[in-house]
DNA sequence: GTTAAAGTGTAACTTTTGTTACTGCCAAAC
DNA sequence: GTTTGGCAGTAACAAAAGTTACACTTTAAC
């Protein structure tokens, strides 16, 4: 954990806190498509996210869901921050959307940090700054663009995360993070393709030139 | 400024940091429609709202709006909050809705404070989960709910917001903040007007029962 | 090998939303 | 009083997105 920690979070924890992380966090490894939160629950502690991608979902009245940002190397959950400290339900869902490694923190060690540790402190604020701001591109992507758009941007954000031109989803799926339908999704891959910008193959999309 | 501190921040704030507010706090007055925060500005200071309503605003690449959320008294900015501290340009418009009373803190204390005061930190993280709330909120009106949903959502808020059920607007304004089009928010009201949900005038709309 | 299930392609159609254009009305300015 | 500009109503049309239906292919299960 400590080396793990020293590549993450070197210049960013102060070596006091470093060893308060060690003491009291344990290391979690979650495999692809495990879910780590549902919407309802109580969250009892705060990930840091050491290797892989989490993606953070939004649901409807009908169960049907949009996809609202990943989390990566160095992140935590702005969510779990504030659910942890005002003793509210998660509004959201956190599945792994590749195998990845984190160090759980209990949530006792929050309050008391964020009182001791500037570093913590600093880390706790600009997490917050980027998850704000990721809420706000995912705004600006549903409210200012058409679904052309939205599925390019989802295909870059996708190829950027996994670190993988060949993007390994179904419509079906593209459809359920973009909540539209996957007619819709197969419609406007379809269009990309035939624009030579993408190469379709079951299961998968090859990103050529976006 | 002791009053108002007393009358909405007492049981938020120690003693000690109420009397420091009131050190370095300065009392400001804005006149509805006044602009308080624009796009790419450099935030110096942050408000606390002592009454009145402020709404944040996101603009398009077409200079087009869309409104996020109101401030309402109790209420600071938590994208101040992470301006200040990140040194980063402000990604929201501020406009005053009513006219307004705040106190505004120097951003030098924030840093000072959220180390001292555990009521500040309490404070500034309780913030940022009312703000993460209300853009979920607002995520979920405009990926979920059609433009007839949304504008009865727009209405009953405003109708809260300003405390009165005749709504001073006129479509166009609408419109803008619903990032729509002047057409489409009449054609809306109309149905909502022949539902007898609301009451249509020049530059107001009665709700009726919404 | 046969069957079943999941994934994809596509046509035809509906609904929702956005656009253009034109009308009349009201209120402030002259 | 007349003019002007902003506001609202509405029709007609276009574009975007969602829905239904069905064909065909691939893969996994039996």
């Amino acid at each position: 954990m400590l080396n793990y920690l020293k590549e993450n979070f070197t210049n960013i924890f102060e070596d006091a806190l470093i060893e308060e992380i060690i003491e009291v966090g344990t290391l979690k490894e979650v495999k692809e498509g495990e879910k780590l939160i549902e919407i309802g629950d109580y969250v009892r502690s705060m990930p840091l996210l050491i290797s892989g991608a989490i993606k953070i979902l939004r649901e409807d009245e009908d169960g049907d869901e949009l996809l609202l940002y990943f989390l990566e190397r160095g992140d935590t959950c702005a969510m779990t921050l504030t659910c942890c400290l005002g003793q509210t339900k998660s509004e959201i869902r956190a599945v792994a959307e590749l195998d990845t490694t984190l160090i759980m923190i209990p949530i006792q060690k929050m309050e008391e940090w964020t009182g001791k540790y500037k570093s913590w402190r600093n880390f706790v604020f600009q997490s917050y700054h980027e998850r704000l701001t990721e809420m706000l591109e995912t705004i600006d992507s549903i409210a200012f663009y058409n679904m052309d758009e939205r599925l390019v941007k989802y295909l870059q954000n996708k190829k950027k995360v996994t670190n993988d031109s060949l993007i390994n989803s179904t419509h079906q799926e593209i459809a359920y993070e973009l909540h539209t339908s996957r007619v819709v999704v197969s419609r406007l891959l379809k269009k990309l393709e035939s624009l030579g910008k993408i190469e379709l193959y079951r299961n998968s999309i090859k990103i050529v030139s976006l």
